[in-house]
DNA sequence: CGCGGGCGTCAACATTGTTGACCGAACTTC
DNA sequence: GAAGTTCGGTCAACAATGTTGACGCCCGCG
């Protein structure tokens, strides 16, 4: 809220408000419709600023994408899970991912032919589903498991949210979980 | 390529030559550079033609992209292995991709952000994966299983291409071959 | 000879990301 | 209190993008 009037004072508040307001309206934006879909100038306009201050106070589009699409994971929820269940509990936490992180991660593939965000993606791939795994593995071959197995779990999200396959979509979370965690409980714990 | 002299005839081959240069340079390209940062103006450079005629020939960008960026692979060598042994085989073949389909791959899922790339790319995806899976299940939920083994191989496309494991990249074939193909073939031909 | 149609070029348009000049107000320093 | 510095913000402009319409050329057909 820019009003051209006189401010009330120098900071509003030590954030600089217009600056937090194009950075939420930039994560909306990135994450409902991309990068290149997303203008500088209707991130601007979605915050009520003009689209040179939004480069002036991030550089570029391509930062202000950086800073704005990190995709993180509670992994809690997998911590107090006994290793036999872990492929069952991922697959369920994944598939139950809400809308944002969602639309983070299309948002990640997609601009990944831009070299910078094709780093974000491979840390993002590295610390939300290969890291995790390989903390509760062990033996001579864990890192290569887990790795495999993030694969694997990344080969859902990519059916689901990519591919779009549809008949997946519909099919309804238990059969799936059961399904896919069975396969990704594999390569956690293969058979001796 | 084009010179500005007198041409030797109304069309020197039913296939307009610099309409073929057009599309062989736009595929090269958008192999090499992907949608976004492929522009119209060095599809056509790379032609030794007039940008506007790229649009006259081909109506719109998008509309090239999709003319030349197919992708298909042989599932001939699919066609004659034993069922236990479909898995391995699939993965081999899928790692053994040579650079253009992979270029058209990546290209697909980055431009996917686009709703008629994204249905290419799920079509691919269903052709490319599904198709020749489900010919060689059967059973009650045949078409699922396919779908599932479909999304793990593409996990391991992704893994390798899009997220770029490092770890995975510099694991020897065999291994990876032995070890994926193994968890795919868990999906083919499930344990009783 | 005329002329219609396909091949090609040129100039222009709106839109994109980005930059530099400018402005005003507030805080600091003399 | 006056001068200056800094910071938040606006405006106009730039080059590059995809796309369009007007124009030119040259062939083969009437």
């Amino acid at each position: 809220m820019p009003q051209p009037g006189p401010r009330t004072g120098p900071l509003a508040e030590p954030g600089t408000t217009t600056r937090e307001a194009i950075r939420s309206a930039a994560t909306r934006l990135f994450q409902e419709q991309g990068y290149a879909r997303t203008t500088v100038r209707r991130i601007a306009a979605a915050a009520g600023a003009d689209p040179a201050l939004v480069i002036r106070y991030f550089k570029s589009k391509e930062l202000l994408f950086l800073e704005t699409m990190h995709l993180t994971i509670d992994d809690e929820p997998l911590l107090g899970v006994p290793l036999e269940q872990l492929g069952e509990r991922l697959v369920e936490l994944l598939v139950d991912l809400d809308g944002a992180a969602r639309g983070i991660f299309l948002a990640l593939v997609h601009g990944s032919d831009e070299q910078r965000i094709q780093r974000r993606l491979r840390d993002t791939h590295e610390q939300v589903l290969i890291a995790p795994l390989r903390r509760r593995l062990s033996g001579p071959d864990a890192d290569l498991r887990a790795r495999l197995a993030a694969a694997l779990a990344a080969g859902m999200l990519y059916a689901l949210w990519v591919a779009q396959d549809e008949t997946l979509l519909r099919t309804d979370r238990p059969a799936l979980v059961a399904h896919y965690g069975a396969l990704l409980q594999r390569v956690l714990t293969p058979p001796v």
